[in-house]
DNA sequence: GTTTTTAATGACTTGACGGTCATTTTAAAT
DNA sequence: ATTTAAAATGACCGTCAAGTCATTAAAAAC
C-alpha cells in the first residue's frame, strides 16, 4: 500500500545533479537548494538519501574514483614501454580538470577531518600507485625499463607528478596548447627516465 | 598631536598571527576572532589593516610567495645537471607542508574569484617555471642536458610534477620514510631524463 | 596638563545556509 | 474507490561568523 521508490536510482539520481552544480558553480557556491532544483526536487527530499551535505558530497567523490579505477583496471598491462607511456598520456584528460578542480575546492576547507572525501582519494591514489608500481615491474622483467629503479617508489611518483599536472591546469587554466606542451615535455622526461641505457 | 602608529609593522604583525592560525587549525576554521587574539588585539582593530579575510589572506599568501622567490633568486645558477638536481631536491622541504595544505585550504573555495590569492599563487609558478628553463637552456649550453628538450615547456613540467609531490604529501601524510622514497625516485627519473644520452 | 586627532575596542547587526518537521501528496494494495 | 504507509514538500529555525560603529583610550604637540 505505501508509495515506494528506487532508492538506489534516487540516490543516482542526486549525485548526477549534485556533480552538474559542483563542477560548474563550485563546491561551496553549491547550496543545497541549487542541488535540489538540479534533481528536480525540494530540499527537505534530499535529505531523506542523504544524511547531510558531507555524506552527499563523500559518496559522490568515491563514486568518482571507482568509476576511474574500473575503468583502468579494465585496461590490459601494458606490453612495452611505448604502451606504458600511451597509458600515461591518457591520463591527462581535458574532461578531467572540472572534476579536479572540485575536488581542490571539497578536500581544502575539510582537512580537518579525517574520513570522507580525503579518505576516498587517498584509498584511490594509494590503488593508482601500486597499478603503476606492476607494470614498472612486469616491464622490468621483460627489459623495458631500467632495473635500477625500485617499482614502488617510482610508481607513487608517476602517480604525484602527473596530478601535479593536472592539479596546476585545473586551478591556473593555462591554454589547451600549452597544457599539451608540458604534458608532453613530462612524459618524455618520464619516458626517458624509465628506459634503459643503450647498450654500447 | 595625533597617535601615530607604524601602519607595516601592524600588518607584519596580524600577517604572522594569521599563519600561524591558518597553519595550525586550518584557514577555515580560522576565525577573525582567534587571528586578533593571536595578533593582541580586538578583531575591529583588523579591519583598519585589512579591509577583509579575503584581503588580509591574499596578502599573506603572495608575502609568502614572494619570500621564496627571493630567496630562490639568491642562489647561483647550477653549474652542472648535479647541481640542478640537488636544487630540485632542496625545493621538497618538509616544513613547506603545513603552508602548502593552508593554500589547498583557502584555494579551493575561491575558485569562483579571479584576482587575490590565486593569482599570486599563478605568478609564483610562471616564475618558477621560467626560473628552471633558465637552468636548463644554460646547462644545454653547456652539454649538461639534452639538446632534444624544449626548456620552456620541461622546466614547467618540472615546476607541476614537483608541487604534485609536496601536494600529495601536504594531503595524505604518508609516512617521512615513504614521501622521501618516492620524492628519490622522482628526482632520478627527472634526472636520468634531462642527461645527455652517452656516446659510444 | 590640555588639546586634538588617530587608534583601539567589542557588543551588535546582518546575512546566509544547513538541516528540520508538520503537513500534503502519491501510489500500491485490496 | 478507499485505505494506508511511505515519500515529498518548503517555510521555518538555529547557528555562526564576517564586518560595523558608537564609544573609549592613547599619545603626540604645545
Amino acid at each position: 500500500m505505501p508509495k515506494i521508490v528506487d532508492h538506489d536510482a534516487m540516490r543516482t539520481r542526486i549525485l548526477d545533479a549534485a556533480l552538474g552544480c559542483f563542477t560548474e558553480q563550485g563546491y561551496h557556491a553549491t547550496k543545497m537548494t541549487d542541488v535540489a532544483r538540479a534533481a528536480k526536487m525540494a530540499k527537505g527530499s534530499l535529505y531523506r538519501y542523504f544524511d547531510s551535505k558531507d555524506a552527499l558530497t563523500d559518496a559522490l567523490v568515491r563514486r568518482y574514483f571507482d568509476a576511474i579505477r574500473d575503468e583502468v583496471s579494465s585496461y590490459p598491462a601494458p606490453p612495452t614501454l611505448g604502451f606504458l607511456v600511451f597509458g600515461l598520456r591518457q591520463a591527462l584528460p581535458a574532461d578531467r580538470l572540472g572534476a579536479t578542480r572540485m575536488f581542490f575546492d571539497v578536500l581544502g576547507p575539510g582537512f580537518a577531518e579525517d574520513g570522507g572525501a580525503r579518505q576516498a582519494v587517498d584509498d584511490f591514489l594509494s590503488w593508482i600507485s601500486g597499478h603503476y608500481a606492476g607494470h614498472l615491474r612486469a616491464l622490468q622483467a621483460a627489459g623495458e625499463v631500467r632495473r635500477d629503479i625500485d617499482p614502488d617508489r617510482t610508481g607513487a611518483a608517476i602517480a604525484s607528478m602527473l596530478d601535479g599536472l593536472i592539479i596546476h591546469q585545473a586551478l591556473f587554466a593555462r591554454p589547451d596548447s600549452e597544457f599539451a606542451g608540458t604534458s608532453a615535455a613530462a612524459i618524455a622526461l618520464i619516458e626517458q627516465g624509465l628506459r634503459p641505457l643503450a647498450q654500447p
